[in-house]
DNA sequence: GCGGTAATTTGATGTAAGTCAAATAATAGC
DNA sequence: GCTATTATTTGACTTACATCAAATTACCGC
């Protein structure tokens, strides 16, 4: 896991177990199956939702194409961002890719947390934090890596996403055509 | 001025005097000549800068290549997020392309500031969300937009970056070669 | 099992944009 | 002013990757 992650999740257990508690009881349950969507274009988000089990993923449709822009597995956190801190509508789809056991944490009711609590602020915060640093490397790869190192980065970092989903979803995620992706892994074996 | 920028403005104004001025002790104004490096790749961050006036950019260098990635003006923030957040050495450069009058935000006393009032706290976080979102927008723009329609982007959202600078830092930020700046130019006129 | 659909691979061809190289144009120093 | 240097433009050529199209493979439902 990302040490960043872990610092994150660490402050989060080392709560006073109070805060805690109240914190908690914000978080719903909640199951989807697949095919379902979280979000769609249009809606104003209203939630983290905090994946437990399953795969999703994040995507836009431009010139009639689905280009994927994040995928999440356990414990990864499925949010617009865009759409949560500008608090309006989003351009995105969240999409359940299996069935999903998700937290729902309303932002409502978190919002209060964070204000009352300041140690809760802070988390958010850093979760923030660690989105824009993982979009800035983003930005950063996609400025200077070609194709098929795009890919070779994916294996090291981000192996799983490889390994479970159909290549249409790999190859829009790496922006590139699914001819493109395949093409990269023939030439490996 | 980005709506969310001026919020972020606002709510400084709007600090209880008190607070405010505590804040802006941490405040130091400081001149830095053209060429001079704010920040340089091995050092580690340790203040926010605030462009009073001048123009400074932050680029990295890939294969004996300078690609720009953010260029600051008047009101605009210098900081290598990423040294910032992860406090670990930078890999980028903060360069002073004209004189500078720039205001330092040490991050120690600033923390320090962040601990004690959490409405700083909440400035310093809407900072981060607006770098995100920013970043996001930039890596929607890579995915979907080719060489001429950056460019046209650019003309749209930070024209002053085309007027000022010379043509091989604009083509880097854009990430195409200075030669395809200079055809696609031809072409408008 | 088999037929039908969807996913993936392979091939042929097109194109946006990069690279290399040379020609102008702009700028600064003296 | 003129030269030296640097920045920009223009041209010829190359290339990574997209697109279109067809072939193959995998995956279902029955």
């Amino acid at each position: 896991m990302d040490p960043y992650i872990k610092r994150i999740k660490d402050l989060s257990k080392r709560l006073d177990p109070q805060v805690l508690a109240e914190v908690e009881e914000v978080f719903v349950d909640k199951h989807c199956s697949k095919g379902t969507f979280l979000l769609k274009p249009g809606q104003t988000s209203t939630a983290h939702l905090l994946i437990r089990k399953g795969i999703a993923r994040k995507y836009f449709v431009h010139k009639d194409r689905e280009i994927t822009t994040e995928i999440y597995f356990h414990d990864d956190v499925a949010v617009s961002l865009d759409s949560y801190i500008m608090q309006k509508p989003a351009d995105v789809y969240i999409e359940a890719l299996t069935d999903l056991e998700v937290t729902v944490i309303d932002y409502r009711r978190f919002y209060q947390m964070k204000n009352k609590y300041p140690e809760v602020m802070l988390i958010d915060k850093m979760f923030i934090e660690y989105y824009a640093v993982w979009f800035e490397q983003k930005l950063c790869e996609f400025r200077t890596l070609d194709a098929s190192e795009r890919y070779a980065k994916l294996m090291e970092k981000e192996p799983d996403i490889a390994r479970f989903l159909p290549v249409t979803i790999v190859a829009s995620y790496l922006n590139i055509s699914l001819e493109t992706l395949s093409r990269i892994r023939s030439k490996l074996t």
